[in-house]
DNA sequence: TCTTGCCGTGAAACGCGTTTCATAGCCTAT
DNA sequence: ATAGGCTATGAAACGCGTTTCACGGCAAGA
């Protein structure tokens, strides 16, 4: 591998010379310029990323920590992240946790050895502080709600009103909730907003798949009293639960209504009356954040949910 | 930052005495390997990964070049290389091009620059031999078939022609497809199978999407002569497809079959008749050919891909 | 007793690009 | 005429861990 020192002796230059053709630094006269650009091409010298890296003390590479790549929630913020960090000539690791500690942890330590300028977290299971304490090694940003912390995310309390607030006016009294991992900063939200408005509650947790929707609606079924209608924490969730029922004979919405959360796909596809989440944008905001000038302030960005009315909501009569 | 050598001088010992105890090197006094970790211990010593990569030449960090990181087939890809990745403690860095060329450059270069070790193509659109001059880089992997280079792939050919037996089984003759981008490996390879045993043709181009399936829909729909089945490239556009046509009052299967492409959840939920491949196993490979000792040799790993009955095919009478 | 061979240790070189600092010529403003 | 500023250039230090090589000591095999 012919390296920086070669071309300098090749083009007769020294090797800040060559360093400064490579950085397109202006005090460089012509001649030396061109003679260095020719030993370039003569000895076929490509740089070594590593040396700059090391040299300059940073990698231009973000860390994403996240627990699924396969997830559609969680690749379409992942999306949002590789959008725009290409756009900043960033580069990005990615650290899929399966929401292990250990493997959460590995994450951290990257930030800690330099591999990573910066750390997305998408979610986490490690408690917060753990995660804040490395704070010291480079920025942190998360795409949740926790106080005091550099994030960008939704408001999930306000997001269940929004669907309360439609099943409600259709005449619901009688309404169930599906969360996901029960004690997450986003069931907490949702759970808040449901307990406000709702007397009695039909609790449905540990629901993260299209399977566990299926097992919501077989529980509905052999329930005695039952809500007429499901708020649910994912569209996937909410498709199990509706081919399910389907399958056995009940009608969406005629029995039980149903609301997704994501604005995924699959709800566009089932028509599913859901509340849609820009998560692109939500990975877009997050990469954005790692690089701000004022992270030290811990900006929070939150961007809005958007209720769509599909097919799966009928009035309660 | 404190470095090795400041942990050498609070030791009383040589760099290489730290060096060794930070790697489980053997030769090392008891007395010496604690004097060292205590020195770790008091001065918050943590290893610079920079130096080590440019030190020891790599940087136990594979690329993966692929078009989009939110659809679930090359989600599911990269999830398996993520898990194989993690297993074997490399890192992974993602390159998501969007087809674009001097997006998938990028890539590449980062491979010259010894930015990674190796380069998983997941799915390209520069010409192979483009490619491949890269292979002096470092080692490269295609996800899919191609003469002559390291590959994990699936045989499209013969998964297509799982689908059109079995339309050809339940009577049908008048049988189109969707193909994707129509001069992709897959694509030709699909046709090939079609084109075998198929007169009247009924060919689906550029269909990638829900949406294009829609669009499909309503070209089938206008059409004077039609197939009475349709075997698609994803189960997106077959269900894009069977949904609008729903959507329009017509029967799937009734009026028409479809048979998808993938085995992805959608399929699951629309209890579509489709060939499942095994996305995350080819990820898994994918990694372990980057790192196998005799890559020199371009080793080439088929996986199988599986028919599964579903409920859009119904016997043509 | 002499030769191998393994254990333990450190100086110095190595991988490689960036940056600081000093130097020098030349021009412009005072 | 002189101080100050800009252009150009290079030597050397810097970032930091790994590895090669040489060497002393000690034990086992010949």
């Amino acid at each position: 591998m012919t390296n920086i020192r070669d071309l300098a002796r090749e083009a007769n230059v020294s090797v800040t010379t060559v360093s400064r053709v490579l950085n397109d630094h202006p005090y460089v006269a012509n001649e030396k310029r061109q003679a260095v650009r020719e030993a370039i091409e003569k000895l076929g010298y490509i740089r070594n990323q590593t040396a700059v890296h090391l040299s300059t003390g940073m990698t231009k590479t973000v860390g994403v920590m996240l627990p699924f790549v396969d997830h559609p929630y969680h690749a379409a913020i992942l999306q949002g992240i590789a959008q725009a960090a290409f756009d900043a000539s960033y580069r990005f690791l990615t650290w899929q946790t399966n929401y292990v500690e250990t493997h959460e942890q590995l994450a951290l330590d990257a930030l800690a050895q330099q591999e990573i300028d910066a750390l997305i977290v998408v979610s986490h299971s490690l408690p917060l502080s753990a995660i804040l304490s490395y704070e010291q090694y480079g920025p942190i940003v998360f795409c949740e709600h926790h106080e005091d912390v550099a994030a960008v995310y939704i408001d999930h309390y306000t997001a269940f009103q929004q669907g309360l607030a439609h099943l409600r006016q259709q005449g619901h009294t009688s309404i169930g909730i599906c969360l996901g991992r029960p004690d997450s900063t986003n069931s907490l939200a949702r759970k808040h907003a449901y307990q406000e408005v709702v007397r009695d509650e039909f609790v449905y947790e540990q629901t993260l798949t299209i399977e566990d929707g299926a097992t919501v609606a077989r529980r509905w079924m052999q329930q005695k009293q039952r809500p007429t209608a499901i708020l649910t924490a994912s569209d996937h969730v909410a498709a199990g639960l509706i081919l399910e029922l389907r399958k056995q004979g009940y009608q969406v919405p005629g029995d039980l209504s149903v609301i997704g959360f994501d604005g995924s796909e699959l709800a566009e596809v089932l028509a599913m009356t859901t509340i849609a989440i820009p998560y692109a944008t939500i990975g877009r905001h997050a990469f954005q954040l790692t690089v701000r000038e004022d992270l030290v302030a811990r900006p929070q960005i939150e961007v809005p949910s958007t209720f769509i009315a599909g097919t799966t909501v009928l009035p309660h009569t």
